[in-house]
DNA sequence: GCCGTTTTCGGCCCGACTGTTTTCAGTCG
């Protein structure tokens, strides 16, 4: 599946032209089209063989063009043209806060820097400081804008390691037949984000040498660096490092609990092993020669006298000790979440009509979802006046005939102003079932003032939930400062939903947030912030994150059915 | 580059904030 790449291309390529001062409207447009295809759940390809590129929204004749190009030959002539001499490293600039496509071209031109490396070199060399329009504060900013890319780099999102992984699993049992794969690892714990990927597969000594080759093989591998008997090791094109290791069946169970780690939660678990008089590798577990256990986790386990612990857990945050207690919690999962509450429709900026919204939610097997566009503050995202809510609503109220046995909230995702309140009047709140109070921006505001500004709206009577508790955008965008102690302290008291972003570059609020979240009684609302149909399954990043953090179906409000959902709203509300 | 029950050409992407300025350019959501 080359979506990931294509959509790939595309970014770059409206970067470059947006360095080089081209068109921004066209710009948008590539932006646009490496978005839809990104979003997409089906191979570009199949929508290709049928015919209908361009029925993808923003997709016109000469996006189809690059596409259909790509997909037959390998390459695409409009990216070699606008790439040819363009220094790869310079894009990398643009992944720095307060560094926009201008001040890249102007350091470029002025300075010569063409990658982060050169920035640092110009930063201690004090050559940023005559470069025209910047001084002190501006090159500060870069400097903390550096050293936040840098700490993130070489972490890739779960989100995309996740698909890559399951499309490696899936080329490899294309080609040689496997007892078991599965990525292990922190993909496997679900980590927001992953170093690289481990992938394990469960076959026999005599096959490991097939199993190397057909992944040596593999379409996504666009470099080999290692292909030995039982292990092999491939980068992709985008640049991650996938390993693969064949373990033999008797092995599978400790392979698994060794490579999905954490370390820590390793080490624990070899002191219990050697506590029992055990010793515990990634072969098994071994009673002096013997082995005694390995084909399974649950073997491994249990002769340590503790029950399977989900990976989610496996971080040494007190799950080795609720195990051995008989304390794990049970953890909430996909069939929990009977909707959804953060999508977008095409009032804001969302792709789908609400009708089609809530066809598809339904279709994805939820039984509600809440419908909640921007308000009027946040203009960019097409936020809507009290005139359009209205309009949006009514929409609303057809789409609810048209669609029986599922039911559609109407919500907003209103803007929490600069003091605290709200960009919408109280009685065009208490008119909507669901409202999610978000902030969009004024992000540098203290801690002090952040916090009291969204304890306000979580003490609004009308906010039903707190959207993306600090705004984060993982690996680009530091959260703002918000004590998340004093939220939940609020939230509590209010009965105000906490929201659990489920974008992967979000994943806001985090697993520990989640667990604090529980132990406070706030319930956790687990939302997509879809803005189409495809974007709905994001969800499984919400619900790996509230794992990790310990929770159980019923800390999140997703959990409630729409009837008693109502309810609830109703209870809070009266 | 995309798009069209106002348009096949001319809009689309607006406004606030920041830092550098003395009237504005760049970034961001």
């Amino acid at each position: 599946m080359k979506n990931a790449e294509i959509a790939r291309m595309f970014q770059a390529m409206a970067d470059v032209m947006e360095i080089k001062g081209e068109n921004p409207f066209r710009v948008n447009s590539y932006r646009n089209a490496a978005r839809v295809i990104s979003d997409l759940a089906e191979d570009v390809a199949a929508v290709a063989a049928r015919g209908e590129l361009t029925g993808l929204p923003g997709v016109g004749e000469g996006t189809a063009g690059k596409i259909e190009q790509y997909l037959a030959e390998g390459r695409m002539d409009a990216y070699e043209e606008l790439t040819e001499g363009f220094p790869v490293g310079v894009l990398e600039l643009l992944r720095i806060p307060g560094m926009g496509p201008k001040t890249v071209a102007k350091l470029m031109d002025e300075r010569d820097v063409r990658s982060l490396d050169d920035l640092e070199k110009a930063l201690q060399g004090g050559e940023l400081e005559d470069v025209p329009g910047m001084r002190a504060k501006t090159i500060r900013k870069i400097r903390a804008g550096l050293d936040l890319v840098r700490r993130s780099q070489g972490r890739t999102l779960l989100g995309e390691a996740l698909p890559l992984a399951h499309e490696v699993i899936e080329g490899l049992r294309a080609r040689v037949k496997l007892d078991g794969a599965e990525a292990a690892g922190s993909l496997r714990r679900r980590k927001e984000t992953v170093g690289d990927i481990d992938i394990l597969v469960n076959s026999r000594a005599g096959d490991a040498e097939g199993v190397i080759e057909a992944f040596a093989g593999l379409d996504c591998a666009s470099e080999v660096l290692a292909a030995g008997g039982t292990r092999g090791s491939i980068r992709t094109g985008q640049g991650l490092q996938v390993d693969l290791r064949v373990v033999p069946p008797e092995s599978w169970g400790a392979a698994l609990v060794y490579f999905t780690g954490s370390k820590a939660h390793n080490v624990k678990i070899r002191g219990l092993a050697h506590e029992r008089g055990l010793k515990i590798n990634e072969y098994g577990v071994f009673r002096g020669e013997e082995r005694v256990a390995g084909a399974t986790e649950e073997d491994v386990y249990a002769t340590l006298g503790l029950p399977w612990i989900p990976p989610e857990l496996r971080e040494d945050r007190g799950e080795v000790e609720a195990a051995a207690a008989g304390a794990l919690p049970g953890l909430i999962g996909p069939e929990d979440v009977l909707g959804d509450l953060h999508a977008h429709t095409n009032y804001s900026d969302g792709v789908l009509a609400p009708l089609d919204m809530a066809r598809a939610a339904k279709a994805y097997g939820y039984r509600y979802i809440a419908l909640t566009d921007h308000s009027k503050n946040l203009r960019i995202a097409g936020g809507l006046t009290e005139e359009r809510l209205a309009r949006r609503n009514d929409e609303i109220d057809a789409a609810r005939a048209a669609l029986k046995g599922f039911t559609i909230l109407k919500g907003t995702e209103v803007d929490i102003l600069k003091d605290g309140s709200l960009d919408y009047s109280d009685e065009v709140l208490a008119a909507l079932d669901w409202v999610v109070a978000s902030v969009h921006d004024h992000f540098g505001m203290s801690e002090k003032d952040m916090t009291e500004r969204i304890v306000r709206a979580a003490r609004s009577p009308h906010v039903d939930c707190i959207g993306h508790l600090t705004g984060r955008l993982i690996g680009t965008r530091e959260g703002y400062a918000v004590d998340a102690s004093a939220v939940l302290a609020a939230c509590a008291e209010t009965g105000t939903c906490l929201e659990l972003n489920a974008q992967p570059d979000r994943l806001d609020i985090t697993d520990l947030v989640c667990r604090e979240a529980a132990q406070a009684g706030v319930k956790v609302a687990l939302g997509s912030d879809a803005h189409s149909a495809e974007s709905l399954r994001l969800m499984q990043f919400g619900i790996a994150t509230a794992r990790r953090g310990w929770l159980g179906p019923e800390d999140a409000i997703n959990h409630l059915t729409a009837a008693r959902l109502r309810k609830f709203l109703a209870s809070r509300k009266g």
